[in-house]
DNA sequence: AAAATGAAATTAGATTATCTAACTACATTG
DNA sequence: CAATGTAGTTAGATAATCTAATTTCATTTT
């Protein structure tokens, strides 16, 4: 889990502040003659980006006991709800885990009674799973908050910027996802 | 731990990608009236982003049999190397993670010969990390891949597209950062 | 200077999110 | 119907975190 609590009451010493410079002259020395090292600078914002990013995502949904992979799954149940029968097999699948963790989530969520699981009449191996009330209950508690989270990560910038940054944000998004072999 | 591994050879039946708009449309109906949708809709890309592109560093990582947090550590030694005398303490305020969790790190790094500990002189509570010849090695071994893993994150966008990029993402750092009160 | 306070690191024990391998129950197929 | 394969779970592991307690020093206060 990436969970940052924050501050002990510690530390007399501390280290500097490097910014990016430090970063920049290692790249100098280190990156293959092949690499932009541009690129490699923007991608290097992009992961420390990335990482403090999920990090609000984490503080924000700490506030109702739910992690973003747990409610990743609610959310999943929750879209797929009526549509298609959803089993443990097809979440591991979707979310890119092993089906044993998909059971180990499962059983969480269960414990609390967010979502449950009935055997399939159809195929007896199968088990069928469904957010429950409380679990819908839960999920619309937190999705303003998740909104008006995900709003106020770009709510600084320029009309201007947004209009390219949505651009740039759908791209990535497609050439990641093709990477990895992923996508929601 | 952010780690997916992908595939058993499972499932049959599976989810149907959804894509963007199901989760607009449930944004419609549960986000607060003073949210901005389309900012939302974007802060919802990021975090999709954010999550992939962290778990392609980590799959480039993988190969070094390393993760991020104990590359991070290994890369902030290599940068404040021979500046200031680096602690535990020092590290953990750095990473915004506690003592006994850096304390866990330095084990693990320390049993692999790739950083080394000494009781420091002039404050025998204190501790002085370093890293080693052969995690400087491994380091070094590692940096040429990332770099040029960071930089194929942004290598499919225009030069235009990259220009605009380049402010947001100093913008959105600066942002977040003081957010959560961190900085690299 | 002895006692109290506080700081640095570690230890012990817990939780969360993963994994692999093995197992059980069931279904399909040859 | 025996063999093979699939769905889910169990068991046991590792990683990254946490809190609380403990040890060892250093500093401050009386």
């Amino acid at each position: 889990m990436r969970k940052k609590n924050q501050h002990d009451h510690t530390a007399d010493q501390s280290l500097p502040k490097l910014g990016v410079r430090p970063y920049l002259d290692l790249m100098e020395k280190t990156a293959s003659s092949d690499t932009n090292k541009h690129s490699a600078y923007m991608g290097l914002l992009m992961v420390w980006l990335s990482d403090n990013i999920l990090d609000v995502v984490d503080v924000d949904l700490a506030a109702y006991n739910i992690t973003e992979s747990k409610f990743d799954l609610l959310l999943l149940l929750t879209l797929h709800e009526g549509k298609e029968l959803i089993t443990p097999s097809a979440i591991a699948d979707r979310l890119g885990i092993r089906r044993a963790s998909v059971t180990a989530l499962l059983d969480w969520l269960e414990k609390r009674n967010w979502i449950s699981r009935e055997q399939s009449s159809t195929d007896r191996r199968m088990v069928h799973v469904r957010i429950t009330t409380e679990g819908r209950a839960l999920v619309e508690a937190v999705l303003p908050t998740f909104w008006s989270t995900c709003s106020s990560l770009v709510s600084e910038l320029e009309p201007d910027e947004q209009q390219v940054f949505e651009k740039v944000l759908i791209k990535l998004n497609s050439v990641i996802e093709n990477r990895l072999g992923v996508g929601k």
